[in-house]
DNA sequence: TCTTGACTTAGAGTGCGCTCTAAGTTGTAG
DNA sequence: CTACAACTTAGAGCGCACTCTAAGTCAAGA
């Protein structure tokens, strides 16, 4: 266990949430992430917080938000509560294009249960 | 209208099918495009049949197909029909690839969701 | 004391999927 | 006859999001 707030070390937090400490390191660098605490080493030390930060963040990219955005966000949250309508703003532009996205999958997705309906049907014909 | 079965030029496919110029000669180069006809004057003539192909080319990169298996598949499709089984297999998985990514999708909407409502309810407290 | 290994930084390199450029040819309009 | 637009090729360049390297610091264990 560690000292008062359970503080994680760039390794953990890496294999904690899936990221690589490359990018830890690079989502820092770029200003994702605000900058991390430091043991007495220079070390960095992350909070729950931080943590809880990062697992948002891969929330947003994984929804397809590209960095730049991410970082507009991460901007105007260090702003604190005047930049909320903004932030509200972004969520929900963010939630159309998803929305988008996952009905275009949808149809896609039917041309593919299409085509394999088609071809399972082709091969019974060749392989009585 | 054109001689016999209705041949398109490059410019007129890539307005039909919101493909660039550029990108349908690059997915020619690579290969996930047959060699397509052309004209006297060496210019490509597309049939229909060619436009239907690149529309399919389209459906799998939108599900997040990468370049490397669509070659894959656009070379089996060449080889006829004894790749059919190999075919319906990546079919399958493409199914399952995009039904695994809209779940995620879906999962990622509820967090979106929660923050929206969230930031509505802070707003409201702050101008009542 | 020495080695090992986890960390640090700045900056270079990578893979993907295009996207653009340069230089040349061709066919039609004026 | 000339100008122009649309095409052709080979190959260079680009933006994104990492990913890796080199060189250095530091603390703990043999």
């Amino acid at each position: 266990m560690n000292t008062q707030t359970e503080l994680l070390t760039i390794q953990e937090v890496a294999e904690a949430t899936g990221l690589s400490v490359h990018t830890l390191r690079y989502y820092e660098r770029i200003g994702l992430i605000h900058s991390i605490g430091r043991a007495q080493n220079t070390h960095r030390r992350y909070s729950m917080d931080d943590v809880g930060w990062i697992e948002f963040l891969k929330k947003l990219r994984a929804t397809g938000m590209p960095i730049h955005q991410m970082l507009r966000y991460a901007e105007l949250q260090r702003m604190g509560d005047e930049t909320l309508p903004e932030r509200l703003e972004m969520l929900k532009e963010l939630r159309r294009n998803v929305e988008a996205h996952m009905a275009e999958l949808q149809e896609h997705l039917k041309v593919i249960q299409y085509k394999i309906e088609l071809y399972g049907e082709l091969l019974a014909e060749r392989t009585p």
